[in-house]
DNA sequence: GTTGAGCGTT
C-alpha cells in the first residue's frame, strides 16, 4: 500500500479510495465512515481462502491482518439495509417499501459524557442533517446530566444512519436507539443465545465467525464473563435457522439457541410509541385496557377506525410481522437499532455511577391489555382479541 | 458458571 494508507471501496470491483491509517498501523471506523457514512466494518477477501474475511474492530479501531494491510481492497460494510439496493427490495417485503415516507422518531442518546450539553448535542448530530429536538436529561436538583439525552431529525435518513452506527460524543462512545428499543425489535427473534462461551471469545470473535451465517447487527458479551453471549442477525430466518445447533468456535462447542425475553421485560406501554403517528390516545382511555367503555367499540386510529374488514387486513399485514404498525402508524421501520452495545466500551468509566433515578416502568403499568386479550368487554373488540390472540401465536417476544 | 444496561415530565 501507499505508506499509511489503506484502500478501500464501496463493493468489491469498485474503485477504491486510499484511507490513512493511524501511526501504529490502525484504521479508525471514523476515518473510514467519514469516506463512507454509515460503514460499521471492513471486510477483504483473503487471498488464501478465497472467502470474504472480516477485519477485527474493536473499539472503533480496525486492526490489519496477521499479514498486514498490504495491497488487498477493504470493502467497506454498512449495517443493515444501509446499502441495500432497490432490486433488493421487491415486492415480497411489501413493509419495507413504507420506508420513503417513514416519519422520525425521538431517539435515546446512551453513554453520554457528564458534561456533554444540549448544544454539543445539537452540534455534533447536525453533521447528520436537520435537528429538531435535543434534550439532556438531567437530575431535577442537582442539574447534572444522567448520562443521556433525546435527539430527533426532520429526515428519516437521517435518523437511519445515525441508529446505525455507534457515536463518539465528546469523547465516549454513545449509542442512539429508538427508545425502548424501538418498534422493529423482533417479534420473531433475530436473536440467539450462544451457551458454553469461553472468556476469550470477544465480541469481535463472534461477530466474524456469526458473520458467515448472515448480517450481524449486534453481539452482547455480559461482563463480567458469564459463559454466554447474545448474536443478532439481520435477519430472523438466520437466527431461527442456527438454533439448537452446535457450532465450533475458535475450537469449543459452543451451543445456539432462542434468546428468551429480557427479564424484566419491559412490555408496558407500548401505545405511548405510537403517539405520534396516531394522534394521542390511539387506543382509547389506554391504561384500562383496550377498547375500554366509554369508548367506541371500533379501535379508533387517531382519524381513522378499525372495521371488520381492516380487521382481517391488519391481521394478515401482522401474519408478516409488523406489517400493520407500518400500514397504521408509518412509523415503523426494520433497520436495526444497530451497534449497539458490543459490550466493550460503553461501561462508564468515569467513577460516578450511572443514576437511573428509581422509575420503574414496569410495575405500574404491566396490566395493559395487548396481547392478553382478556379484557376486551366491548362488542367490537375483535380487534382486541384478535389482535392479542395473534400475538401470542407469534411468542410474545416483546422488546427482546 | 447456558438468558443481556443504562431509557423522557418537570
Amino acid at each position: 500500500m501507499a505508506e499509511g494508507y489503506i484502500r478501500v471501496a464501496e463493493e468489491e470491483n469498485e474503485e477504491p479510495m486510499e484511507i490513512p491509517a493511524e501511526d501504529d498501523g490502525t484504521v479508525l471506523l471514523s476515518t473510514v465512515a467519514a469516506q463512507f457514512p454509515g460503514a460499521c466494518g471492513l471486510r477483504f477477501r483473503s487471498p488464501v481462502s478465497q472467502c470474504m474475511r472480516g477485519v477485527r474492530l474493536v473499539e472503533g479501531v480496525l486492526h490489519a491482518p496477521e499479514t498486514g494491510w498490504g495491497n488487498v481492497v477493504y470493502v467497506v460494510n454498512y449495517p443493515k439495509d444501509n446499502k441495500r439496493k432497490m432490486d433488493e427490495i421487491d415486492a415480497s417485503s411489501a413493509v419495507k417499501m413504507k420506508r420513503g415516507d417513514m416519519k422520525t422518531s425521538d431517539l435515546i442518546v446512551l453513554g453520554l459524557p457528564w458534561k456533554t450539553t444540549e448544544q454539543d448535542l445539537k452540534d455534533y448530530f447536525s453533521t447528520f442533517g436537520e435537528v429538531i429536538m435535543v434534550q439532556v436529561k438531567r437530575d431535577a436538583k442537582t442539574g447534572n446530566s444522567k448520562g443521556f439525552g433525546f435527539v430527533r431529525f426532520t429526515e428519516y435518513e437521517a435518523q437511519e444512519k445515525v441508529i446505525s452506527q455507534r457515536h463518539m460524543i465528546d469523547g465516549r462512545w454513545c449509542d442512539c436507539k429508538f427508545w425502548f428499543q424501538g418498534p422493529d425489535e423482533p417479534l420473531r427473534s433475530r436473536k440467539v443465545f450462544v451457551g458454553r462461551c469461553t472468556e476469550d471469545m470477544t465480541t469481535d470473535d463472534l461477530r466474524q465467525f456469526f458473520m458467515q451465517y448472515g448480517e450481524v447487527t449486534d453481539v452482547f458479551i455480559p461482563k463480567p464473563f458469564r459463559a454466554f453471549a447474545f448474536v443478532t442477525f439481520a435477519d430472523d430466518q438466520v437466527a431461527q435457522s442456527l438454533c439448537g445447533e452446535d457450532l465450533i468456535i475458535k475450537g469449543v462447542s459452543v451451543h445456539i439457541s432462542n434468546a428468551e425475553p429480557k427479564h424484566g421485560n419491559r412490555q408496558y406501554d407500548r401505545t405511548a410509541r405510537f403517539g405520534n403517528g396516531f394522534g394521542a390516545q390511539a387506543f382509547g382511555s389506554s391504561r384500562g385496557g383496550l377498547g375500554s367503555s366509554t369508548n367506541s367499540s371500533l379501535a379508533n386510529f387517531g382519524s381513522f377506525s378499525l372495521n371488520p374488514a381492516m380487521m382481517a387486513a391488519a391481521q394478515a399485514a401482522l401474519q408478516s410481522s409488523w406489517g400493520m404498525m407500518g400500514m397504521l402508524a408509518s412509523q415503523q421501520q426494520s433497520s436495526t437499532s444497530g451497534s449497539s452495545s458490543s459490550g466493550t466500551g460503553s461501561n462508564r468509566d468515569q467513577n460516578q455511577s450511572f443514576n437511573t433515578g428509581n422509575s420503574n416502568y414496569g410495575a405500574n403499568s404491566a396490566s395493559l391489555g395487548w396481547g392478553t386479550g382478556s379484557n376486551s368487554t366491548t362488542s367490537g373488540s375483535g380487534f382486541s382479541s384478535g389482535f392479542g390472540s395473534s400475538m401470542e401465536s407469534k411468542s410474545s417476544g416483546w422488546g427482546m
